[in-house]
DNA sequence: CACTGATCCTTGATTAACTCAAGCAACGGG
DNA sequence: CCCGTTGCTTGAGTTAATCAAGGATCAGTG
């Protein structure tokens, strides 16, 4: 289980609140990709590949090294969870996508990760629409 | 920086909305972490220092094993930011406490770690309220 | 007091994530 | 046909995390 992220000393009983809200996503998100047998970094990949893409567009998206990319795409790849195909346009570049089995895989994993919607789902949904409204606002 | 925690295709604007907050509360919290030079479970850890506590309740707290507390604790001792001294009244447990110099980078790294402060300073005290109240009930 | 089992922590081994530096191959413009 | 750039991989190194095993100490019991 990875640490959470904080809590700094909270000031205030929001800031709290939203720290409370990710320690538990986080560790939701975590405990889902563990029944699957994924490492959180293999099922945020897994969940980016609905269409193929690159592996310098994960890289980007994901704000984080190639070559890290490379090696989490490499290992879902033994698992038989993904395909690295030859790009036809460019061929230095490889498109990822999702096997058959990856997409089983990846849907039993998003049935799994219940919180976000269970979450979602204790609010009526005026309250739904409020909190979409403040979150936002606070991202600013 | 770690891959973010999701999104799991979201069904709904609040759903976004939260793995949004999620996403960036943790790429914060480690670029705060960064800015000292720790890693996040260096912080968390650190933050947990408040008052010296033995390695079992740090794991516990943290809900992770005892050796990798132990492990990072190494680090943070190396760096001179706490220290182990051994529990009086245990000889089998130690005490481990911030340095003064774990103070001072502590309360920088709380310092540098903005977002969650900055994010509820942009809602109006009553929509601070408002968001405390709705994040508490949707955690149930 | 001596035993016994539990508790506290460390060590060692292993896996994964992440970063950086270096490199290869292919692209594309001159 | 160069040459700089791009796309990805490889290699080296650090950290985090888990598990299994072990040493030391504690606490209760006979």
């Amino acid at each position: 289980m990875a640490l959470p992220s904080g809590p700094v000393t909270a000031s205030s009983d929001a800031e709290a609140a939203l720290f409370d809200l990710v320690d538990v996503y986080d560790r939701a998100y975590e405990a889902a990709a563990a029944e699957l047998s994924l490492s959180p970094a293999q099922a945020c990949v897994l969940g980016r590949l609905d269409e193929r893409r690159g592996m310098g567009a994960l890289a980007e998206e994901l704000g984080c090294d190639a070559s890290n990319i490379t090696q989490i795409v490499v290992r879902l790849e033994a698992l038989g969870l993904v395909t690295r195909e030859p790009n036809p346009r460019d061929r230095r570049a490889r498109l990822v996508a999702r096997t058959p089995r990856g997409d089983e895989i990846y849907h039993r994993f998003a049935a799994a990760f219940t919180f976000a919607r269970s979450a979602v789902g204790r609010l009526t949904p005026q309250e739904q629409d409020q909190l979409t409204a403040l979150l936002r606002k606070a991202l600013g």
